[in-house]
RNA sequence: GGCCCCUUCGUCUAGAGGUUAGGACGGCAGCCUCUCACGUUGCAGACGCGGGUUCAAUUCCCGCAGGGGUCACCA
């Protein structure tokens, strides 16, 4: 079987550099690798940086790292180059350009100056009479070249793509606003960069999470315009938290970097992913990522969204380390998880003063080593805080700070500490005593800043969700 | 709320007109065992509702209900 060029398999990941490398984007990677590989295809890794304020070089190094963690190897990407470069939008402002020009030139995209006022003005109104919200098109006739480009729907007719999971999907172009493509600081909006780049760099298959189906017929109306062909586009199921909704952060761990700090084996993820809306013919549902890619289909691929289930996947990663680990491995896996001289040292430096022998140690430093560390809530209790429902939301103020903190070291995390006390009124020895609580489980331990970067976010952030769940559960109303 | 997507045990799923509706996690119980865990055996547990189509619907069609997504100069 020989693919000539012109009908070779392409497929793209392009996750958005804006925080923590996410488990959903492992989920659409690990589809989009085994559809591609199966069929001798590529899989391409995109950085869509077309946020400006939130994107990060910290961030995409990171998404980079745990992708590559999990071994789904991409062909071309900003990393490992490849023929149809650059890899990142932010570096291919120029080609966005020029396309937004030939769609204002055509009629089939305008300038828009409204003020975010009016904006917000229009939307208020349209709300109170009930009407669907969008852009009026105020700025559609107007000669301009000032602003934003925004898109010049089509005020009749009907927008159809056929979903290779769903079949044909149709929406009345009335539904479907004047969307934004090109942003007044010059960066595109997600909707025209990912046609441009997708037609520019052949892909042929999109194949992304559900939440993008009410915004493809943007898409489409893109290509029409452009008078491209579109890809193939197969929406998949989005994961769930236990109660259903889209997956985040606040119910979930949702960061890679958790899990592989946690102790989840990558393969096993990946595995675990696996059994996320698809299922082998032969039942099996432990397999290895070339199993996978070899078994793959997408009309195999269920159409409910899957919840994301730790309590299977814990059994998964047990079953791993039993069955596929000899005892020999098992201690080589744990001297680089648990046990690293790297992890060791930072732990020693902090400890070391307080040691008299060398069982001392574990003793000091047992809380670096272990899962669970609550206490009883009680010591969750900042004082003059007297009210439970805003002690929760402090601590959840709280973690979200602290989540979003990169890199996660001493200086970020004593700054974002202080000013967090200063924000919310609280002395600062008033707090820290029960963030030391909650992070080490103990009122002594090294000095706290220091513990807690090398601890690291995601333990820290999994301490005090946890603890924020006892509170939730111990503390009377 | 408008539009769109979805709907089998608590959870992940098999099933593509006729099955005792199967498996896995979790739960419960037995066995194994110095304990726990592992392992093993067994038990409980699902086709959202209402109409059609059909000799026959979990399966096909239509409504309803429920869940989800989306309505940004975020992706």
């Amino acid at each position: 079987m020989v693919n000539s060029a012109a009908d070779e398999i392409r497929v793209r990941i392009g996750p958005s550099p804006t925080g923590d490398p996410h488990v959903g984007t492992a989920y659409v990677s690990l589809f989009n690798y085994a559809f591609s590989k199966q069929q001798n295809g590529k899989f391409i890794l995109r950085i869509e940086d077309t946020d400006q304020k939130r994107s990060s070089l910290d961030s995409e190094r990171a998404i980079l790292s745990s992708l590559k963690w999990l071994g789904v190897q991409w062909d071309e990407g900003p990393d490992v180059g490849g023929p149809y470069g650059p890899y990142r939008q932010s570096e291919r402002l120029d080609i966005y350009k020029k396309y937004i020009d030939q769609l204002v030139e055509s009629g089939h995209a305008y300038w828009c100056t409204c003020s975010s006022e009016r904006l917000a003005e229009v939307r208020k109104r349209q709300l109170a009479l009930k009407q669907p919200t969008g852009y009026d098109g105020h700025c559609r006739e107007l000669a301009q070249i000032a602003g934003v480009v925004r898109l010049k729907t089509p005020s009749e007719g009907k927008i159809s793509f056929h979903d290779l999971l769903r079949g044909n999907i149709v929406i009345e172009c009335s539904e479907v606003d004047d969307q934004v493509l090109y942003k007044s600081d010059g960066f595109p909006t997600y909707h025209l960069a990912n046609v441009v780049d997708d037609h520019l760099m052949k892909i042929t298959h999109v194949i992304r999470g559900e939440e993008w189906i009410s915004s493809t017929p943007k898409h489409i109306l893109l290509y029409r315009f452009f008078g491209w062909q579109p890809p193939q586009f197969a929406h998949l199921p989005l994961l769930r938290n236990a109660d259903k909704s889209k997956v985040s952060k606040r119910k979930n761990p949702v960061s890679l970097e958790y899990f592989k700090e946690a102790g989840y084996l990558p393969e096993v993820l990946l595995n675990f992913l696996g059994l996320m809306a698809f299922s082998f013919e032969d039942g099996r549902e432990i397999f290895s990522l070339p199993d996978f890619v070899q078994n793959f289909k997408l009309e195999r691929i269920s159409l409910g969204g899957p919840v994301f289930d730790l309590q299977k996947l814990l059994w998964l990663n047990g079953r791993y380390l039993r069955e596929l680990r000899n005892n020999s491995q098992f201690t080589s896996y744990l001297q680089e998880q648990l046990f690293s001289t790297s992890y060791l040292s930072q732990i020693v430096n902090l400890v070391k003063e307080r040691v008299e022998k060398s069982e001392d140690f574990i003793s000091y430093a047992d809380f670096f080593f272990k899962g669970d560390v609550t206490i009883s809530a009680e010591n969750y209790q900042i004082k003059g805080i007297e009210d439970k429902k805003k002690l929760v939301e402090i601590y959840e103020t709280l973690v979200e700070k602290l989540e979003a903190l990169r890199p996660f070291d001493v200086e970020g995390i004593d700054a974002s500490l202080r000013a967090f006390c200063q924000e919310k009124d609280i002395k600062s020895r008033d707090l820290f005593m029960p963030v030391r609580l909650i992070v080490t489980g103990k009122k002594a331990s090294p000095p706290l800043f220091e513990t807690m970067a090398v601890l690291g976010k995601e333990r820290c952030r999994t301490r005090m969700r946890a603890a924020l769940q006892i509170i939730k559960t111990q503390l009377p109303a």
